[in-house]
DNA sequence: CGGATCTTTGAGCGGGGTCAAATTAGGTGG
DNA sequence: CCACCTAATTTGACCCCGCTCAAAGATCCG
């Protein structure tokens, strides 16, 4: 859910027709109707449980986490690694208790914001409830993506899908996304893509070797970005 | 998108708080509120294709669909079946154009909710909107709960889980959870499983040689639900 | 410095994919 | 209604990609 941005304030003009609103026009305005608690979360601590009372949605404002599902038989899966901008919670609208984890993988700041305020607050503009709608139908476009690599293309394909959301990501919020940091392990890598850390492992070290990257541990650099994209079938090298 | 039933009017209390609503009460009032045209789509037809414009919603109301999320470069991926009830179209909200492909598996009859008076109806009436978004939350969570059995499961058991979820759909419906006709052929469901048609095939028929189904063509009966839910990752024998 | 965790790499195996063929069902036009 | 054709399904044989098991670094922590 990387559209939505934290925006510096920008005027809302509530009679513009809500769908060409930018995306960085968003959920960020919450912050001027509902009370918004700033919550620090120290990595590998979680920012909510699976059970829990669903009370609120989150924005990231600093750090990075991941989503995971699991079973009642103790399965579990990583469903989605979340960065600054990201909003987390939504899934569990609706319900009165969480449904997965969200786990730090750094420390990280979050902003907490009330559900029943952020109701009223939607129910009193009707474009930031507009906003909220697009966010959810980003996320289902988003998880049905990755549906769409999982299912489709072997290992090596994926985990190069892979680095370049990542880098797609960290370059919408201003960092290099040539050269970054990966703040997850090869095991959390792995269950995103419906791998194991082995395979994960052992792509990585072939990308290297054929020279589409470069990686030592959890740094990466990307060194032929249209070969990358072309093996994870994204012809366009535009974009 | 099972939980939205087009129910018989009920009366709509926009006092009361509306997470408590049953799911029954639903989008089915936005038919007294939006013009609802009346669509029927062949089977082998397209509801609407990838990259045509987004201009409504769609409610299932008789028939069966499955919607297809498809890449640059030609692959393809079935990411859900749609019945009586289901919501297609959310995953275009705010956009312009649809992102994938809903296509009828048998002669259907879709209800079609021209999007611009849908957005008018829901800023009447907060209470619609709260459900709106509420479905699309549970979109999400049933999306990622098919990315836990895809990632997790090997491919009898995704087999059995797939069986069980149209089962249960099927109960839901008022008709019988035992015994059912699939409307999409092998090839579908094992895009959908992320396997190939030949795997579900044999898993079909193993779990018929182990007496847990009976299974001939595209008709399915359940021999031994508890068993197969064990298979699946679903250990509770009730619910 | 020592222990826990993460990552890499190897060796071997097996589940599921690939390729192929047989069978059956369904649709269509004569 | 039947003959034919096309498409769907099943099953077999074989193979390979990714998993399993194992061990050896590397890094980070106390």
């Amino acid at each position: 859910m990387d559209s939505i941005v934290v925006s510096p304030p920008v005027a809302s003009r509530h009679s513009q027709p809500a769908l060409d609103v930018p995306p960085e026009v968003t959920i960020g305005q919450l912050q001027r109707h509902v009370l918004v608690a700033r919550r620090k979360v120290r990595a590998g601590q979680y920012l909510y449980r699976s059970g829990q009372p669903f009370h609120a949605l989150y924005l990231v404002h600093a750090g990075f986490l991941k989503t995971c599902e699991l079973s009642d038989d103790g399965r579990e899966q990583v469903t989605g690694f979340r960065m600054r901008g990201d909003l987390l919670g939504v899934e569990s609208i609706g319900l009165a208790h969480h449904t997965c984890d969200a786990v730090a993988l750094e420390d990280s700041e979050i902003w907490e914001l009330p559900y029943p305020p952020v109701l009223a607050a939607l129910r009193h503009i009707p474009e930031l409830q507009e906003r909220l709608t697009a966010a959810l139908a980003e996320e289902i476009r988003r998880d049905r993506s990755w549906m769409l690599t999982i299912g489709t293309l072997p290992a090596e394909q994926r985990v190069a899908a892979f680095l370049l959301d990542i880098a797609g990501r960290h370059a919408r919020l201003g960092f290099s996304a040539r050269h970054f940091i990966l703040r997850m392990g090869r095991a959390d890598i792995a269950s995103f893509l419906a791998l194991k850390h082995e395979t994960v492992s052992r792509a990585l070290s072939h990308l290297e070797r054929i020279a589409y990257i470069s990686v030592l541990r959890r740094e990466v650099k990307l060194l032929d970005v249209p070969k990358l994209r072309e093996l994870a079938g994204m012809p366009c090298t535009v974009q």
